[in-house]
DNA sequence: TGAGTCTTTGCAACCGGTTGCATTCCAAGG
DNA sequence: CCTTGGAATGCAACCGGTTGCAAAGACTCA
């Protein structure tokens, strides 16, 4: 069914050799045989089959792209930036969906069985001990919106989430708040635990504030509105931040419905800045989380393992700025910072 | 690096075929000889190269997952969905985005180098040329979203978006509205023209209606907006209907911005019934697609493929309701129809 | 015990490429 | 005109599997 590399050898009248040199760059071929080869393929239709090649060469130019959910909506940006970032450098994502996966093994495995030559998990809530598994079996991998260590086990590409949830404990202090709340992703996830770390810090400083914690059982907008509804009826703060914008704006629903205004009644700063934030008619403040350049260097940093796989495991983080809109006050007049 | 059938071979004291036919379903080996080699497979962590052996089956398993249209949200459940559908048939979707890509010929090209044993177009604007280069290559094609025709060059599955424009245009009509929009999503998308199409169809039979028609530049929220804010300023209908509903949050957006109620002062009605469609802050009516069955049956068409690859082109049809939320006005009394 | 049948097994060729090595070609230099 | 050396080419082995085929083994039944 296919053209082969042996049909346009036999139709250009040379060595199967010479048809694959044609094809490979920096090989010897004289302009002469190179013309006729690409002649007789062009008349064929042949098309070097990648698959049969990787055999040899080692490389499949196939790249895992882990995901575990698919119900933020940031992670559509994440997969747009994510393939064509691919796409440019020549690579292909396979992507993964883990969201109902019990057993990361199984997705190793598979990885494994197609030999990729890297996987990026790109998941701030999944543990460590996954992206490890990957290293442990000597794929290259690197973990996109991971937790940040001095001493990572395997290649870190995101925010300093601790940072985060200082500047957010700063932003709602800075308005006037003195009973703030800090409504968290899943409890499990490392980028909540390092935004209660920062938040507490800042917080623990000051005996007149008084703090509300809770946490959302997912990065989801029911999650958030469930989760912000539940604080309504116990009595809420003034201000919240939230684990993230879907989150934030989840709660941002549970509000609206309970007949508060925000940011008068109850204020919400989120994280992420994604796309959705902006639209009009939810203009959310939110800590905005630099995704393209997080997506950037992580795609250039397994495009870098792929020739050199033993480099030393990094984490590399990237600034986050506070995007003033609709959901919080401004600043009060008391200029505490 | 990697272990291979060989080194099973070797440590099980058998022959590679022996190893080989022990992970072939249906081979025939004693389970003496499959035992040891198991044994001697686990103690070597051994994984079958799938691409090795897709050389001699010809099956890689692997499976084109094309989309152009990575701002809509409705997309992060299509992949969501394709993806756990292709998982579980033991598929691999390769992901590829289109949303830049000048020429489509590149990746039909690239998916052809890695061999896939079938492609998905999920898009409702993709021209149909597109999907059909596929078939002329002979990897099998399935077009979702893709659009209706009796005689379908590809296999299509999708809803009846002229039965979905007729539905829409007598919802409107059935609330008491005589001044009405279509809103359309790009003039060039089919979806747009059939929905289109049927809309003009219920109106054109009733003089007393007065019909504004636009359409955005894209199925997204900024589109959305711009349309809608010229509708504005050019003295809009009374109600809309919209391309889809993250042109229709879109839309929302600018009429909330400015000052105008919904539904009172305008409603809007939508297509598709997105996830964040349910949302209690955006609150949609919309017209329900039934992406979960669009979705599963294109992977059943795909697969089925797969052994029968010449089968004759079908389009599938998913009826579509109306799910009424709080965008447009209950029924009025003058009943219609 | 032996014939007949069915199952298991290994050999070797093959899938579609790549690549080390030896050979041939060609042009420049003496 | 003959060397000499680099470039171009083809051969054949190899990548990691699968599979048709023939031989070997196991089992049934007489």
């Amino acid at each position: 069914m296919g053209v082969t590399l042996k049909d346009v050898a036999e139709l250009a009248g040379v060595s199967r050799s010479a048809v694959s040199r044609t094809f490979t760059q920096g090989a010897s071929v004289s302009p002469k045989t190179r013309r006729k080869v690409e002649r007789a393929a062009a008349k064929l239709g042949y098309q070097p089959n990648a698959l049969a090649s990787s055999l040899t060469t080692g490389r499949t130019k196939l790249v895992g792209l882990i995901a575990d959910n698919f119900h933020n909506p940031i992670f559509l940006q994440v997969f747009d930036l994510f393939t064509r970032g691919l796409q440019e450098r020549g690579l292909r994502p396979l992507l993964v969906n883990l969201s109902e996966e019990r057993d990361p093994e199984a997705s190793l495995r598979m990885l494994r069985q197609y030999s990729v030559d890297g996987v990026i998990v790109a998941s701030s809530t999944l543990p460590p001990t996954f992206p490890r598994a990957f290293r442990d079996a000597g794929v290259p991998v690197v973990h996109s919106f991971g937790r940040f260590s001095s001493m990572p086990e395997v290649h870190v590409v995101g925010i300093d989430n601790v940072e985060c949830g200082r500047m957010a404990a700063r932003a709602l202090i800075a308005r006037g708040h003195r009973h703030i709340g800090f409504l968290g992703g899943p409890a499990t996830a490392s980028s909540t635990q390092d935004r209660y770390r920062g938040f507490g810090e800042v917080v623990a400083g000051d005996p007149a504030l008084r703090v509300d914690v809770t946490y959302a059982a997912a990065y989801s907008f029911e999650a958030g509105r469930a989760e912000m509804a539940r604080e309504l009826a116990r009595g809420p703060a003034e201000a919240y931040f939230c684990g993230d914008d879907v989150l934030s704006i989840g709660a941002l629903s549970a509000v609206q419905s309970a007949g508060l205004t925000v940011p008068d009644d109850l204020g919400i700063v989120g994280l992420n800045d994604m796309e959705m934030a902006g639209w009009q008619n939810i203009d959310l403040t939110t800590i905005h989380q630099p995704v393209r350049q997080i997506i950037d260097t992580s795609i250039d940093v397994v495009v870098s393992l792929l020739d050199d796989a033993g480099r030393l495991p990094e984490a590399r983080l990237f600034p986050c700025r506070l995007v003033e809109r609709g959901t919080l006050k401004p600043p009060s007049d008391r200029t505490d910072r």
